[in-house]
DNA sequence: ACCCAGGGTGACG
DNA sequence: CGTCACCATGGG
Protein backbone atom coordinates (compact mmCIF):
# COMPACT_ATOMS: atom_id res chain seq x y z
CA UNK A 1 0.00 0.00 0.00
CA UNK A 2 1.32 3.63 -1.12
CA UNK A 3 0.29 6.65 -0.36
CA UNK A 4 0.78 10.41 -1.00
CA UNK A 5 0.50 13.40 1.44
CA UNK A 6 -0.30 16.69 0.66
CA UNK A 7 -1.68 18.87 3.63
CA UNK A 8 -4.61 17.32 4.62
CA UNK A 9 -5.12 15.21 1.83
CA UNK A 10 -4.10 11.59 1.38
CA UNK A 11 -3.97 9.76 -1.58
CA UNK A 12 -3.78 6.28 -1.49
CA UNK A 13 -2.63 4.20 -4.46
CA UNK A 14 -2.17 0.28 -5.67
CA UNK A 15 -5.00 -0.51 -3.45
CA UNK A 16 -7.79 -2.97 -4.42
CA UNK A 17 -10.95 -1.01 -5.56
CA UNK A 18 -13.59 -0.15 -3.03
CA UNK A 19 -16.89 0.39 -3.51
CA UNK A 20 -17.70 3.22 -1.12
CA UNK A 21 -21.30 3.66 -1.29
CA UNK A 22 -21.57 -0.49 -0.24
CA UNK A 23 -19.23 -0.20 2.64
CA UNK A 24 -21.14 2.73 3.74
CA UNK A 25 -24.10 1.96 3.45
CA UNK A 26 -24.36 -1.90 4.37
CA UNK A 27 -25.17 -1.08 8.00
CA UNK A 28 -21.97 -1.44 9.83
CA UNK A 29 -21.62 2.68 10.05
CA UNK A 30 -24.63 4.43 10.95
CA UNK A 31 -23.02 8.23 10.02
CA UNK A 32 -21.41 8.48 6.57
CA UNK A 33 -23.08 10.40 4.28
CA UNK A 34 -23.40 10.99 0.77
CA UNK A 35 -22.47 14.41 -0.20
CA UNK A 36 -22.30 14.47 -3.69
CA UNK A 37 -22.05 12.08 -6.43
CA UNK A 38 -19.00 9.79 -5.27
CA UNK A 39 -17.82 11.66 -2.23
CA UNK A 40 -18.60 10.32 1.19
CA UNK A 41 -18.22 12.27 4.66
CA UNK A 42 -18.28 11.21 8.38
CA UNK A 43 -16.86 12.35 12.01
CA UNK A 44 -13.65 10.50 12.99
CA UNK A 45 -13.04 11.38 15.98
CA UNK A 46 -12.47 14.86 16.26
CA UNK A 47 -12.30 15.60 12.65
CA UNK A 48 -14.47 15.86 9.80
CA UNK A 49 -13.64 13.90 6.70
CA UNK A 50 -14.55 13.00 3.18
CA UNK A 51 -13.30 9.94 0.92
CA UNK A 52 -13.98 9.47 -2.94
CA UNK A 53 -12.80 5.70 -4.45
CA UNK A 54 -11.03 5.50 -7.99
CA UNK A 55 -9.83 2.15 -9.51
CA UNK A 56 -7.39 1.11 -7.26
CA UNK A 57 -7.20 4.13 -5.08
CA UNK A 58 -8.66 6.32 -2.17
CA UNK A 59 -8.43 9.60 -1.52
CA UNK A 60 -9.16 10.94 1.91
CA UNK A 61 -9.57 14.50 2.79
CA UNK A 62 -10.23 16.60 6.23
CA UNK A 63 -9.86 20.22 8.07
CA UNK A 64 -7.33 18.84 10.03
CA UNK A 65 -3.93 16.63 10.42
CA UNK A 66 -4.63 12.89 8.79
CA UNK A 67 -2.32 9.74 10.52
CA UNK A 68 -2.26 7.73 7.02
CA UNK A 69 -1.76 4.92 9.26
CA UNK A 70 -4.89 5.28 11.02
CA UNK A 71 -6.97 5.69 8.12
CA UNK A 72 -6.11 2.93 6.67
CA UNK A 73 -6.60 0.77 9.28
CA UNK A 74 -9.82 2.37 9.38
CA UNK A 75 -10.41 0.98 5.54
CA UNK A 76 -8.75 -2.09 6.25
CA UNK A 77 -6.21 -1.45 3.34
CA UNK A 78 -3.98 -3.81 4.02
CA UNK A 79 -6.47 -6.97 4.25
CA UNK A 80 -6.46 -8.84 0.82
CA UNK A 81 -9.94 -8.86 -0.32
CA UNK A 82 -9.49 -10.38 -3.68
CA UNK A 83 -7.45 -13.47 -1.43
CA UNK A 84 -10.82 -14.13 0.79
CA UNK A 85 -12.97 -13.51 -2.73
CA UNK A 86 -10.72 -16.41 -3.81
CA UNK A 87 -11.35 -18.53 -1.57
CA UNK A 88 -15.44 -18.33 -1.42
CA UNK A 89 -15.47 -19.00 -5.61
CA UNK A 90 -14.87 -22.28 -4.46
CA UNK A 91 -18.14 -22.56 -2.49
CA UNK A 92 -21.17 -22.10 -4.94
CA UNK A 93 -23.72 -20.11 -2.51
CA UNK A 94 -20.64 -17.77 -1.22
CA UNK A 95 -19.40 -17.11 -5.07
CA UNK A 96 -23.25 -15.84 -5.39
CA UNK A 97 -23.14 -13.16 -3.24
CA UNK A 98 -20.12 -11.95 -4.90
CA UNK A 99 -21.71 -9.29 -7.50
CA UNK A 100 -23.64 -8.10 -4.83
CA UNK A 101 -20.97 -7.37 -2.36
CA UNK A 102 -17.85 -7.27 -4.27
CA UNK A 103 -15.86 -3.85 -2.90
CA UNK A 104 -17.37 -4.05 0.74
CA UNK A 105 -14.77 -3.32 3.33
CA UNK A 106 -15.20 -3.92 7.37
CA UNK A 107 -14.32 -0.60 8.72
CA UNK A 108 -12.73 -0.44 12.24
CA UNK A 109 -14.62 2.06 14.33
CA UNK A 110 -14.30 3.43 17.05
CA UNK A 111 -15.08 1.00 19.85
CA UNK A 112 -17.23 3.35 22.02
CA UNK A 113 -19.22 4.62 19.19
CA UNK A 114 -20.03 1.51 17.64
CA UNK A 115 -21.18 -0.06 20.90
CA UNK A 116 -23.72 2.69 21.53
CA UNK A 117 -24.46 2.47 18.31
CA UNK A 118 -25.91 -1.30 18.24
CA UNK A 119 -27.67 -0.94 21.25
CA UNK A 120 -29.59 1.51 19.78
CA UNK A 121 -29.71 -1.30 16.87
CA UNK A 122 -31.56 -3.71 19.11
CA UNK A 123 -35.15 -4.15 17.53
CA UNK A 124 -34.68 -1.13 15.40
CA UNK A 125 -34.76 -0.14 12.05
CA UNK A 126 -31.56 1.44 10.32
CA UNK A 127 -33.55 4.74 9.41
CA UNK A 128 -34.16 5.02 12.49
CA UNK A 129 -30.71 4.44 14.16
CA UNK A 130 -29.25 6.59 11.90
CA UNK A 131 -31.95 9.53 13.22
CA UNK A 132 -31.02 8.98 17.00
CA UNK A 133 -27.39 8.74 16.57
CA UNK A 134 -27.46 12.14 14.94
CA UNK A 135 -29.56 13.49 18.22
CA UNK A 136 -27.22 11.71 20.09
CA UNK A 137 -24.09 13.85 18.42
CA UNK A 138 -26.35 17.14 18.22
CA UNK A 139 -27.01 16.66 22.36
CA UNK A 140 -24.04 15.52 23.95
CA UNK A 141 -20.94 15.67 20.80
CA UNK A 142 -19.01 18.52 20.38
CA UNK A 143 -19.39 20.55 17.18
CA UNK A 144 -16.19 20.40 14.86
CA UNK A 145 -13.12 22.65 14.48
CA UNK A 146 -14.37 24.62 11.62
CA UNK A 147 -17.82 22.68 10.98
CA UNK A 148 -20.90 24.55 11.37
CA UNK A 149 -23.12 20.64 11.36
CA UNK A 150 -21.00 17.94 12.00
CA UNK A 151 -20.94 16.91 15.67
CA UNK A 152 -18.07 13.98 17.34
CA UNK A 153 -19.87 10.96 19.16
CA UNK A 154 -20.10 11.46 22.55
CA UNK A 155 -17.32 10.90 24.92
CA UNK A 156 -18.91 7.94 27.84
CA UNK A 157 -18.80 10.69 30.24
CA UNK A 158 -21.61 13.39 28.38
CA UNK A 159 -23.64 10.08 27.27
CA UNK A 160 -23.52 9.24 31.11
CA UNK A 161 -24.48 12.49 32.33
CA UNK A 162 -27.46 12.79 30.09
CA UNK A 163 -30.62 12.42 32.06
CA UNK A 164 -33.35 9.50 31.05
CA UNK A 165 -35.70 12.30 30.24
CA UNK A 166 -32.95 13.47 28.06
CA UNK A 167 -31.86 10.04 26.19
CA UNK A 168 -36.21 9.37 25.84
CA UNK A 169 -36.56 12.49 24.25
CA UNK A 170 -34.06 11.75 21.69
CA UNK A 171 -36.07 8.79 20.87
CA UNK A 172 -34.28 5.68 22.48
CA UNK A 173 -37.44 4.37 24.21
CA UNK A 174 -36.87 1.43 26.63
CA UNK A 175 -33.07 1.75 25.57
CA UNK A 176 -32.67 4.66 27.67
CA UNK A 177 -31.12 3.07 30.87
CA UNK A 178 -29.10 0.76 28.89
CA UNK A 179 -27.03 3.74 26.97
CA UNK A 180 -27.01 5.35 30.48
CA UNK A 181 -25.79 2.39 32.21
CA UNK A 182 -23.65 1.51 30.54
CA UNK A 183 -21.72 4.57 28.99
CA UNK A 184 -20.83 5.20 32.95
CA UNK A 185 -19.52 1.31 32.86
CA UNK A 186 -16.94 2.52 30.38
CA UNK A 187 -16.47 5.79 32.14
CA UNK A 188 -15.49 4.34 35.08
CA UNK A 189 -13.05 2.18 33.85
CA UNK A 190 -14.10 -0.82 31.78
CA UNK A 191 -11.57 -0.81 28.80
CA UNK A 192 -12.85 -1.59 25.34
CA UNK A 193 -9.34 -1.40 23.93
CA UNK A 194 -8.24 -4.73 26.24
CA UNK A 195 -10.69 -6.83 24.30
CA UNK A 196 -8.78 -6.70 20.93
CA UNK A 197 -5.67 -8.46 22.74
CA UNK A 198 -8.31 -10.88 24.24
CA UNK A 199 -9.31 -14.39 22.74
CA UNK A 200 -12.61 -13.93 20.95
CA UNK A 201 -14.65 -15.94 23.60
CA UNK A 202 -12.93 -14.13 26.39
CA UNK A 203 -13.99 -10.67 25.21
CA UNK A 204 -17.75 -11.63 23.66
CA UNK A 205 -18.10 -12.69 27.43
CA UNK A 206 -16.84 -9.49 28.86
CA UNK A 207 -19.10 -7.56 26.40
CA UNK A 208 -22.36 -8.92 27.27
CA UNK A 209 -22.22 -7.98 31.07
CA UNK A 210 -22.76 -4.56 29.69
CA UNK A 211 -26.36 -3.27 29.78
CA UNK A 212 -28.36 -3.28 26.33
CA UNK A 213 -25.32 -5.84 25.35
CA UNK A 214 -26.34 -9.53 24.03
CA UNK A 215 -24.47 -12.01 21.67
CA UNK A 216 -25.25 -10.09 18.65
CA UNK A 217 -24.64 -6.39 19.60
CA UNK A 218 -21.22 -8.18 21.51
CA UNK A 219 -20.20 -9.53 17.82
CA UNK A 220 -20.83 -6.14 15.73
CA UNK A 221 -18.74 -4.29 18.09
CA UNK A 222 -15.92 -7.11 18.20
CA UNK A 223 -16.36 -7.71 14.26
CA UNK A 224 -16.86 -3.48 13.43
CA UNK A 225 -14.48 -1.91 15.80
CA UNK A 226 -11.95 -4.58 17.30
CA UNK A 227 -10.39 -6.38 14.87
CA UNK A 228 -12.28 -9.94 15.51
CA UNK A 229 -12.64 -11.07 12.18
CA UNK A 230 -14.22 -14.50 13.20
CA UNK A 231 -16.94 -12.50 14.97
CA UNK A 232 -20.09 -13.52 12.95
CA UNK A 233 -23.16 -11.21 13.79
CA UNK A 234 -26.59 -12.97 13.58
CA UNK A 235 -29.71 -11.21 13.15
CA UNK A 236 -33.08 -11.68 11.98
CA UNK A 237 -31.92 -11.37 8.28
CA UNK A 238 -28.65 -13.66 8.63
CA UNK A 239 -30.63 -16.60 10.01
CA UNK A 240 -32.80 -16.72 7.80
CA UNK A 241 -30.13 -16.35 4.82
CA UNK A 242 -27.90 -19.23 6.91
CA UNK A 243 -31.16 -21.36 6.24
CA UNK A 244 -32.11 -20.96 3.06
CA UNK A 245 -28.76 -20.86 1.35
CA UNK A 246 -26.72 -23.86 3.51
CA UNK A 247 -29.44 -25.70 5.03
CA UNK A 248 -32.03 -26.67 2.34
CA UNK A 249 -34.21 -23.88 4.09
CA UNK A 250 -34.03 -26.31 7.34
CA UNK A 251 -33.59 -24.60 11.09
CA UNK A 252 -30.18 -25.66 11.34
CA UNK A 253 -28.83 -26.78 14.63
CA UNK A 254 -26.17 -24.92 16.93
CA UNK A 255 -23.37 -27.24 16.48
CA UNK A 256 -23.70 -27.81 12.95
CA UNK A 257 -24.23 -23.80 12.24
CA UNK A 258 -20.84 -22.96 14.55
CA UNK A 259 -19.09 -25.49 12.57
CA UNK A 260 -19.85 -24.14 9.52
CA UNK A 261 -18.46 -20.37 10.39
CA UNK A 262 -15.23 -21.66 12.58
CA UNK A 263 -14.51 -23.16 9.28
CA UNK A 264 -14.22 -19.74 7.79
CA UNK A 265 -11.49 -18.73 10.52
CA UNK A 266 -10.50 -15.16 10.16
CA UNK A 267 -12.71 -14.52 7.08
CA UNK A 268 -16.21 -15.44 8.58
CA UNK A 269 -16.65 -11.15 9.47
CA UNK A 270 -16.24 -10.33 5.77
CA UNK A 271 -18.25 -13.19 4.44
CA UNK A 272 -21.15 -12.30 6.90
CA UNK A 273 -20.94 -8.83 5.60
CA UNK A 274 -21.39 -10.16 1.98
CA UNK A 275 -24.10 -12.97 2.62
CA UNK A 276 -25.84 -9.47 4.82
CA UNK A 277 -25.76 -7.54 1.58
CA UNK A 278 -26.47 -10.22 -0.55
CA UNK A 279 -29.87 -11.09 1.74
CA UNK A 280 -31.11 -7.79 1.79
CA UNK A 281 -30.59 -7.40 -1.53
CA UNK A 282 -32.02 -9.88 -3.47
CA UNK A 283 -34.97 -9.67 -0.83
CA UNK A 284 -35.38 -6.02 -1.91
CA UNK A 285 -35.72 -6.94 -5.49
CA UNK A 286 -38.09 -9.67 -4.36
CA UNK A 287 -40.40 -7.02 -2.78
CA UNK A 288 -40.15 -4.41 -5.80
CA UNK A 289 -40.94 -7.17 -8.01
CA UNK A 290 -43.88 -8.38 -5.94
CA UNK A 291 -45.10 -4.65 -5.56
CA UNK A 292 -45.44 -4.89 -9.56
C1' DA B 1 -55.22 -2.74 13.99
C1' DC B 2 -51.16 -5.45 12.90
C1' DC B 3 -46.33 -6.56 11.75
C1' DC B 4 -41.57 -5.57 11.35
C1' DA B 5 -37.05 -3.41 12.28
C1' DG B 6 -29.09 -5.68 12.24
C1' DG B 7 -32.27 -8.13 20.05
C1' DG B 8 -31.89 -7.96 25.07
C1' DT B 9 -33.82 -8.63 29.64
C1' DG B 10 -35.90 -11.02 33.18
C1' DA B 11 -38.66 -14.84 34.72
C1' DC B 12 -39.70 -19.40 34.62
C1' DG B 13 -38.98 -24.46 33.83
C1' DC C 1 -29.13 -24.32 29.42
C1' DG C 2 -33.87 -23.21 26.35
C1' DT C 3 -38.09 -20.66 25.96
C1' DC C 4 -41.03 -16.51 25.90
C1' DA C 5 -43.69 -12.14 26.91
C1' DC C 6 -42.38 -7.67 26.95
C1' DC C 7 -40.11 -3.73 25.74
C1' DA C 8 -40.62 2.33 22.80
C1' DT C 9 -40.97 4.06 18.37
C1' DG C 10 -42.03 4.89 13.51
C1' DG C 11 -43.04 3.18 8.95
C1' DG C 12 -45.41 -0.09 5.89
Amino acid sequence: MKYTLIGNRIEYTDIETIDLARSCFCGQAFRWKETESGVFGCVLGPAYVTACAGENSLTVESSSTLDPMQISRYFDLERSYSLIEHGMKKDAVLKQTLPYATGIRVFAQEPFETLISFIISANNNIKRITKIIDALCRTAGERVHGETEHYTFPAPAAIAELSLDTLRDIGLGYRAPYIKDTAARVRDGFSLSELHNMSYPDAKRALCTLSGVGPKVADCVLLFSLGHGCAFPMDVWMKRAMRELFFQGREPGKAELNGLISSWGEDAGVIQQYIFHYARETELRAQNETAV
